[in-house]
DNA sequence: TTTATATTCAACATTATGGTTGAATATAAA
DNA sequence: TTTATATTCAACCATAATGTTGAATATAAA
């Protein structure tokens, strides 16, 4: 049984508050790519994209797998649960509407 | 329809990132609260609970509601059922058990 | 009216984020 | 072996976050 300390949810969601970072876990849910790869979408130099990646392994929600030169990046979605069961354990007095919402479920239109 | 920007979750996000709010938040969710209240089991001044007050009215996590001297503070969950959003959108291909936990849905043991 | 309480404002210091450029390193390709 | 590619390291700058102390403001209580 893993350990979770508030400091791990800290790097977690400190992690997850920036859209390049976001969309950087987006595109990895799908597969793994190289760091060229995942930096291709946005418009900052390299060391920016390297630096935002290293913040991402820090919170431990990608790790690193070096190949020869290249760097191939993969997604760990176990703190983004956690950090959604946090989310999830504030719910308790939450409007039905508002569970649903937070998780995702259909609903009439 | 009420409409999201991605600087929301920036702010949303980064609100959640820190320990003393989250708690703030927690005790949020039972009843509304003055500055000094929320302020009481920190070890902090109470212009650092202050702050973290604005941060989280900035990010539209609390509302204020001023009444003499006091400001009572209560919890507006919907950026949170937002954010949970957010990281459930990511689970398509997580495994059952992450689901789960992020869904904190009761498992056996 | 005087005093105590609740809260914010202002100024300051420290650390973390987010970005840049130029150099270094390691590996692959010509 | 020389050259190109993939990536990080180092130094720097600007801004945001986190905290402090002391003063200001507004309201309630004595």
């Amino acid at each position: 049984m893993v350990e979770y300390k508030s400091s791990d949810l800290d790097r977690t969601f400190t992690a997850l508050s920036h859209e390049v970072r976001r969309s950087m876990l987006a595109r990895l849910q799908q597969s793994e790519l190289r760091v060229t790869e995942l930096a291709e979408p946005f418009d900052m130099s390299l060391n920016a994209v390297s630096k935002h990646i290293r913040l991402l392994e820090a919170a431990n929600l990608v790790t690193r797998r070096v190949e020869g030169r290249d760097h191939w990046i993969s997604v760990n979605p176990e703190p983004m649960a956690q950090a959604s069961a946090w989310i999830e354990a504030q719910a308790k007095f939450w409007s039905p509407r508002l569970h649903k919402l937070a998780k995702l479920v259909e609903r009439k239109p």
